[in-house]
DNA sequence: TATTTTTGTGACAGTTTTGTAAAGCTTATG
DNA sequence: CATAAGCTTTACAAAACTGTCACAAAAATA
């Protein structure tokens, strides 16, 4: 639904900062306080961006940004590299290792968000879209609204978090845990099955407009959100 | 373009505040700490209007108020004095010596705006929109008025600036705490809850005067005012 | 085909959120 | 100083939403 930043940061004056102005401005924001942790939350649920301090206990951000390239799923995300000033040869060496842009301490907040924006305009095309557009449905975040064709549709808040999601990634399968994950929240603590409810009732809800089915089951696997357009 | 407001304010604080948010509405802003500074800065650049604090270093609020109306460029640009309470005494001072409208400390920073506009509504017609219409929804900004249809409206204070603000941005779905921000002030403390009876209010204000109700609940996010034009 | 595994879904009990009337206060007004 | 108007809070009821379960249906497997 929102876009899901990762933070990861070991100073923890700049980290609550951070985490208080993302937050604000409409981020779901983590918050890794070494490089262990950041890979860690990295692979729980996959971020759209990440903020990486270049200085960290256990793993450098230099090192965090490596192994992140050498995974799959986190290969194309976007990485801004915090760096202390002055330090030239971090910008050559980050960018080297993958870092999509660095900006160097201190900055000002408006300053790093408008920087995070460029990069997300430039990387993750649509992910600040207010709303979103697949075959004969239309989301519109910003509104809380839902609309198939030209009726309206009306659903409870997890429905449309659900679809919110799926609408970002079309094609894509998800398991009901990191369904569980990004949708509901990685501390929560519900049943893998209530996720088939929920599946069920947004299936009904977007029934109801005509059209087909645009929740494809992959057996044994997850679901994915699939429409002709 | 954008109206051009001068502040003087010799309290750090407030006049960070204010810029803060005189900016943010989209206004120009001079800050000047005294009153030397005020009228420097008044005939550097003649404002659309000018907030004075009463109580100023070196000139105080009502003398710059006597200069500035002396001159041909200032003579009829509003302004605004700000008081502290209780000085009843200072307000037919101030209009007397050629104050517009006055505002005892502390007020709430949406009422200040809200009496700002209504000033230059009143002063310097065509600087901003007199009237917002939605549907059959029209509210007067410069009367304190508000119709449906034909009928009439009365609405209390907040009400009122609750709808001005919906008005304002058609189909955006607030927050309670936005809605306090915006509407209440930054700094005063209500209850959330206090939005839902001011909400129930206003709604049943509007269904008086037939049609549907405009106003849009979201679960668990908060209100949208939406009418179909 | 029989058996096992996985998914779909109605029902339900519990929780959260919202609508609203009433009460107590504060401030404006004559 | 009394009255009126408006504001915030509180309390309770209504409405909406949630997660779990049980069982039916469907798909895979033997």
């Amino acid at each position: 639904m929102k876009p899901y930043v990762l933070i990861a940061e070991d100073e923890d004056a700049l980290a609550t900062l951070l985490e208080y102005n993302f937050q604000k401005e409409g981020y779901d924001v983590s918050i890794a306080r070494d490089g262990d942790e950041a890979l860690l939350l990295a692979a729980e649920r996959t971020p759209d961006f990440i903020l990486l301090d270049w200085m960290m206990p256990k793993l450098s951000g230099i090192e965090v940004c490596r192994r992140l390239r050498r995974k799959s799923e986190t290969r194309s995300t976007p990485i801004i590299m915090l760096t202390a000033r002055g330090d030239e040869t971090d910008k050559i060496t980050g960018l080297d290792y993958g870092a999509d842009d660095y900006v160097t301490k201190p900055f000002s907040t408006p300053e790093l968000l408008a920087r995070v924006r460029a990069l997300l305009r430039r990387t993750q095309p649509g992910i600040l879209d207010d709303v979103i557009r697949q075959g004969d449905i239309e989301i519109d975040i910003k509104a809380f609204r839902v609309k198939r064709g030209d009726k309206e549709i009306h659903l409870g808040p997890t429905e449309f978090r659900l679809l919110d999601h799926f609408m970002r990634y079309p094609g894509r399968v998800f398991s009901r845990e990191q369904l569980l994950d990004s949708v509901w929240g990685r501390d929560v603590y519900v049943e893998a099955r209530t996720v088939d409810v929920h599946i069920g009732r947004l299936r009904k809800a977007l029934k109801n407009s005509g059209g087909p089915d645009p929740i494809r089951t992959v057996r044994s696997a997850g679901y994915a959100f699939e429409i002709s357009s």
